[in-house]
Parts: C-alpha cells; sequence; structure tokens
DNA sequence: ATTGTATTTTAGGGTTGGCTAAAAAATAAT
DNA sequence: ATTATTTTTTAGCCAACCCTAAAATACAAT
C-alpha cells in the first residue's frame, strides 16, 4: 500500500505522532516505544498500537509487533515538514504579531497542519527565510535539510568562556516564563562567570546583570560558544 | 443542553455547517432548507439532516424537522466570529504573502478555524484592523458588528455615474481569473459609459481602458457608487 | 379530498481516532 | 528454567462525520 510521498497525506492526528516519533526518536536514529509515545501524546498505549499499525501501512514507520519503532526516510521527510510549518508559525506569531515565546506553541501546534505549499513558501519568503524558531531550534528547509549549530548545557561551559543562548531543552511554559523573568532569552549573550562545586549551579553574566542558576535549570539551556 | 456562548466550541464540521446556513440565510434573516445547505457544502441531505439535530441541540440553530431551519443570535455571533477569521487570513494573504486574490479561498477556509483568540485580535493588529476583505466584504469586529456599504449590482448603474468595485458576488476561481485577466479588480474606480438596451451589456471605463461586459458578468460585479 | 412528487428524515453501515479491560508477548527476577 | 512483572497488543466499545437506500412527511396538482 505504498504511496508516492509527493501525493502523499496523513490526517492531523497522524502528523501529531509522526512528529512525536520522529522527536523521540532523535530525529530518526533511535527506536522509540509505545509506551513513550503514548505518554508524549497523553494518549494511551492502546490508541498509539493501532496508530502505528497504520502509519506501517503507509511505511512512514518500519512498525513490528512488540519491538519498537523505526521512523523510515519517507516519514522523517514527512515530520520534517510539518516541523518546518510549525517553527515558521512560531516566527511568524513572535516577529510579526508580538507574542512570548511562550505564547506559540499551542497555536503553532494547530497552524503546523494548514496543507497548502504555496502558504509554507510564501511565509518562508515573508520572514526572510529564517533558520531557526524562537526557542532557537533550526528550521528544516523545503528539501528537509537542516543548518545544525553545535551546542552544550550552559553548565557544562567553561569558566569564563562566553557564548549565546540559542535553545533550550524544556519548553514548557513553566520554564520559559522563568526565564523572561530573570532576564535570559533566546539570542542573549552570555558568559560563564563560576560555577559552584558543590551542587553544580553557576554564575552567568546577561546583559551586564549577574544571574544565579541552578544545574537543573542551567542543564536545560543551550549554548553555542564563540 | 444550553452551553454559554463564551466557552461554547464547535467542531471544525460544525462551524463550516454553520457558516454555510448563515449565508445562506442572508445573514440571519430568512429560513434555509436541508437541500440548499446539502448543496452549498457538496454533502448529501442526508448528513445534513444529522448535523441539523446537532447544530439544533447546541442551539446555534431552531431545528424543526421537515421544516427549514433559522439560525440563532447565538449562532449568528459564532458565525460571525469564524466569517471574521476568514477575511482576516484573506487579507493577510493578500497583503503580506502577495497572494492573488483567486488563490485565497481555500487557504482560509482551512485557517478560520484555527482557535486562538489572541492569534486572532493580533493578527486584526498587524493588519491595521481592516474593514474589508480582497472581494470586498466586510470584516466584522470582535462583536459580531459590519460596516456595511450599500452597494448595486455593476449593471444597475446610471449611466455617467460612477464608483468603485467593492466585491463580486460569484466569487469561483475562474470568475476572479477572468476579471484579472480583462483588468478589473477589487478598489478600481470605474464609470459606466453606456448600457445596450438590447441585451444588457454594458461598456465601462476602468484605469483608462474601455470595456466591455455581458449582462451576466457586470450583475456579477458589485459597485459603491460615488 | 385524494393523489403524486419533491423534500427531508431515519436506518444501517463505513472510516477515523479515542477509550477500558483482557490477553499476549517480552523482559526481569528468582 | 520457571515465575513474576512490565510492556504491548487485541477485543470490544463510543463519538464524529460521511454515505446509500428506504421510509416518512410536506407540498402541489388535480
Ligand atoms: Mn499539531
Ligand atoms: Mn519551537
Ligand atoms: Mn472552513
Ligand atoms: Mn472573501
Amino acid at each position: 500500500m505504498k504511496k508516492d510521498s509527493q501525493f502523499m497525506t496523513l490526517t492531523n492526528s497522524e502528523e501529531n505522532y509522526l512528529k512525536a516519533i520522529y522527536h523521540l526518536s532523535d530525529g530518526g536514529k533511535k527506536g522509540v516505544s509505545t509506551n513513550d509515545i503514548a505518554s508524549s501524546m497523553k494518549t494511551k498505549p492502546a490508541s498509539v498500537s493501532d496508530m502505528l499499525r497504520k502509519l506501517g501501512e503507509k511505511e512512514v514507520i518500519n512498525y513490528r509487533k512488540y519491538y519498537g519503532v523505526q521512523i523510515t526516510e519517507e516519514g522523517r521527510n514527512y515530520a520534517l515538514q510539518v516541523i518546518r510549518k510549525h517553527r515558521l508559525w512560531e516566527v511568524f506569531l513572535v516577529d510579526k504579531l508580538k507574542f512570548n515565546w511562550d505564547e506559540v506553541h499551542e497555536v503553532a501546534e494547530q497552524l503546523e497542519h494548514v496543507r497548502s505549499p504555496l502558504l509554507t513558501q510564501r511565509l518562508d519568503e515573508f520572514l526572510n527565510f529564517p533558520k531557526f524558531d524562537p526557542h532557537g531550534d533550526p528550521i528544516p528547509d523545503e528539501f528537509g535539510d537542516v543548518k545544525a549549530r553545535p551546542r552544550i548545557a550552559l553548565n557544562d561551559m567553561e569558566v569564563n568562556a562566553a557564548g549565546q543562548i540559542v535553545a533550550v531543552k524544556d519548553s514548557s511554559a513553566a520554564f520559559l516564563r522563568y526565564l523572561d523573568k530573570v532576564g535570559a532569552y533566546i539570542g542573549a549573550r552570555v558568559k560563564l562567570l563560576d560555577k559552584v562545586e558543590f551542587d553544580g549551579s553557576v554564575e552567568i553574566l546577561v546583559d551586564q546583570k549577574t544571574l544565579f542558576m541552578s544545574k537543573d535549570v542551567a542543564s536545560n539551556i543551550l549554548i553555542v560558544v564563540t
């Protein structure tokens, strides 16, 4: 039951599952378990099994019962196009509509399913072909290619090293609000002033302001060292 | 089973039906028949009956079996909010993303269902609170109020009267393309030069260019006389 | 008033996507 | 190597939305 990727269309729900599988498998590298998908999608494992069968038939994943599932080349490309739309819309919401970066996710989750290649292309153009979304995640191009940047967690920086905040691991609204409150943001230039051996907490400089962060927080902030 | 309009949500399909009923009833004035809804939605009458029962239970329409259906105040307000979103997105597509006015409908049909009051409000702001969409149709405000303009069909203008094209009755892609080809467009200033008694066709002036149009075409072009 | 036709609804069925409870398979523990 | 536990799948159900075919109702014509 193979469908050519050019003409294949998945339902919104199938797209959401495929995207989750893509993310959980770290871009298609690792296999993913039914339970992990269920918890990340907030559905029940039984529903996931059902969906995996369907996605398997459409050949966007390789599905062997009772063993994990792996995304196929076909599926990876499809997922990347949905992710591309998701992140382009996030840029639109923040850059053009002045949303805060912690307000965009739910809306982008809807907008990513709008089907119109022309719309995606024109939006990309309108936004000036952005390469990264407001959370610092790379935006795949129309061929699914992503411009990766080598990143390390903030607490893995060397003392006195400088860099730029490019992404967060935990993009929950709560965490994003916390960062806003203390004055950290994507794109901010940071310098690691000190590391406390005892608890792994760090002292950093952001916009001439000194901040203290727990190891827990710092490990969720990703940096490109420059 | 009444739900307060503040918290009521309809499915995408229910929203499409309600919008169709609103349009067919001329803004809620007239009653609408099952068959009319079916043909305008390109579904079967049996499906419409099913949906009418559901919309009746949610009290957005008054439904009496075997008789027509009328939209309620509740339903009218809901429909107007969907129409508001539809037309705002059309403005966005044409003004910002450089879509042609005959390319926007299908995409707006999807975008109108995105649920985010903040998005709608910010989009409105971003577009500078437009009052009319690219087809000249009025955009309801957040309270559902519309700024109506008195319009007449082009072929009902007096000879030598001048005005502005503000809308089209038939907004099929075919018709819109025809208009583009002959050089007519929403916003164009027109003057009626002559009316042919015999067949009702007209001679008009658009951008220093003289055009002939059949009565059929002219009756689908709406003018605000100035 | 009765009959015929057009309209509308109901009955029954298919697909998608979700659920719970029970069965099956894989994995871990003894 | 058994047994116990965890994971995954199947079975059976429900809701939304669409369909066709058949029945019911309304409306028009005599
Ligand atoms: Mn989504
Ligand atoms: Mn993002
Ligand atoms: Mn729609
Ligand atoms: Mn329009």
